[in-house]
DNA sequence: CTGTTAGCGCTTTCAT
DNA sequence: ATGAAAGCGCTAACAG
């Protein structure tokens, strides 16, 4: 393994010139331009390469970025990163990551649900330069934990409700706008939302719902607890198994048809939902689109596959985690930086109209 | 930050000693029961915790593993770790290595396709104590690097095929087995196979038509050129867009169908191809499974949207990260270990059969 | 059983 | 413009 030992011995220099002249900052400037440039040679002919521990015991910077997934990403021990928000999100952030010359370092609690003590080890041992947390909210300690250590920290999505951290969010508020729109526009007035149909609906999710009804209001339209199914309003509370988003659009669509409702048109909570929902519509020989609209969450890969092909809006995962590790990369690169923002970036992308949707019956 | 040496002072020992009594190796036990337990208390009321990179840059171990996944990850600039595959061998690699006190850094090439200076330089950089190498047979130039380098290596599902590294595979053979028993129990015999209709086929799929030929010729069941859809076979070659797979069904099945081979049951490389498969037939009226049996492979979420659902073989790609990552992490801890064995270590995991699959029609 | 000492590779004053 | 020297926190060889 080639040091700067050795290219100072080659270069007939002394390792401290080396040093500054590898650094690339303000000390490779003050060097003779030769010599900077026949150590350049050296380096690269012996095959050099920093020996980033040796670097990060002398400047207490480790060039390492942390990820942390809250509880809900792992409930009962179920895989974390193939879940369908943390391997969207962490795509996003290893691109930014590698692209800057980080390296990225996966913490999370897989095996310690819940305790917070493991991140403060990874965080004295590896000593990280920051952190991008999704899940913040359910573990308040580990936000506690990061301000009291200074630690450059970005919440994507998901950021505790008292304390506001700087974060990176979803424009739920122009998603729902979007998604009312394009129905009011097709003529529906009467429209439903299935809900999570069990005790553990994301931040993100309750979001949804509060902005819905909001807007519904807002603009007036039929609302009233016959158009909404999710626990609160019907006790139902579904095991959370495999396929549970799927039995709650199979459930919440059943509810919601044996109520009689003049309902033209369904939103639900995400495609999986969305799917489960069309089949009981299938069951119940109502055709969609014809017979009753339904719109999706997320852009799951489902939405393709289904028949008729979901209409639903694409929660940009990859794009927050890139913007969240922008962000974050460009505060640690700025030196005295201020502290990060603690105002949510909005990030958004398009409704996808796509089969599910038609215009409502003229009754 | 707290170290040794405040611990030594606060303990009334030497430095040395202190780094004995925390090693929990060999050199603890020389030691007087007595000062290790009091060395050991000072620590936790200190809340010592190492520094590795102080550790690393003296013993040259890291405690890191790097996971590679190559280029067939990454089409097109598309993201890699959101990826079917990716992101369920990272999840049991994740889960594995972490048990284990290791940590676990990302190393790929979104931004360095087909660049494997990109994993010597982090090799260099980071002294990474092993790797995982998912899609090893695309780039052989990394295999020889780690080979040179003598760096352990386990690849993963996809290796080189002219040289045998040390991996962790699917069993396919038990795979196509199980199907094929499946499919002749319940009266099938002309049994049609829709494989990947565009020129990027992964060693994996390559291996499942491969088995499924060599198998059906054994059981003398009756095949031909008709029996097959993929690329080879009918020049056609998709564009690899967002939903490929399932035009690949899409357009697998209508060819087969167009032929009007007598077959009753059709197998795809994957859920989604079945997916697509799915949808051609309800176009054509041709119910699924009474009038055609539909197998798919993955056990994709899709699997379980669709109606009916699918009958498929579960990829159990998280138990195989899982044990190439125990694998790998037991080599690393036997001190004077025999080089990692070349043999191919077999993971399986049973036939889910659900509703895509029925007895065949009794011509 | 414990302490002394050297040094891993690098950055960073401080001198020259 | 360059070099000498100190030291980041830890381990390991050696000495006592």
């Amino acid at each position: 393994m080639v040091n700067q030992r050795q290219i100072a011995k080659a270069a007939n220099v002394s390792i401290s010139t080396v040093s500054k002249a590898l650094s690339g900052g303000i000390e490779t400037q003050r060097l003779n331009p030769q010599t900077v440039r026949r150590i350049h040679d050296v380096a690269i002919k012996l095959g050099y390469q920093p020996n980033d521990h040796a670097r990060a015991l002398r400047t207490n910077r480790s060039g390492l970025i942390g990820v942390y997934f809250g509880m809900g990403h792992q409930l009962k021990g179920r895989p974390v990163i193939s879940g369908y928000v943390a391997s969207r999100v962490l795509d996003g952030i290893e691109e930014a990551v590698v692209t800057a010359g980080h390296d990225l370092l996966m913490i999370n609690f897989t095996h310690a649900l819940g305790d917070p003590k493991r991140l403060e080890t990874v965080l004295m041992r590896k000593q990280l330069d920051g952190l991008l947390a999704v899940g913040l909210s359910e573990t308040p300690e580990v936000y506690d934990l990061v301000m009291q250590r200074h630690l450059p920290t970005l919440a994507i999505e998901d950021l505790p409700s008292d304390h506001p951290a700087p974060s990176v969010v979803m424009d739920t508020q122009r998603a729902v706008h979007d998604v009312l729109e394009h129905l009011t526009e097709l003529g529906h007035r009467h429209i439903g939302f299935i809900g999570p149909l069990h005790d553990n609906a994301s931040a993100a999710q309750t979001r949804r719902l509060v902005e819905l009804k909001s807007q519904i209001k807002n603009r007036k339209l039929p609302w009233s607890d016959q158009h909404l199914v999710d626990s609160s309003n019907t006790n139902i509370i579904l095991p959370r198994k495999d396929n549970f988003c799927l039995q709650d659009g199979l459930v919440g669509m059943k509810q919601l048809l044996e109520r009689q409702a003049p309902i033209t048109a369904v939103i639900c909570y995400n495609d999986l939902v969305a799917a489960g929902a069309l089949q009981t519509l299938s069951q119940h020989h109502i055709h969609c689109p014809t017979q009753m609209s339904l719109v999706g969450f997320g852009n799951y890969d489902v939405a393709q596959c289904l028949w008729p092909d979901l209409t639903t809006v694409p929660y940009p995962l990859i794009e927050m985690g890139k913007c969240a590790a922008s962000l974050l990369l460009e505060h640690l690169q700025t030196p005295d930086a201020p502290p990060l923002s603690h105002e949510a970036h909005m990030v958004y992308s398009d409704l996808v109209i796509r089969q599910s949707t038609a215009p409502a019956k003229t009754v």
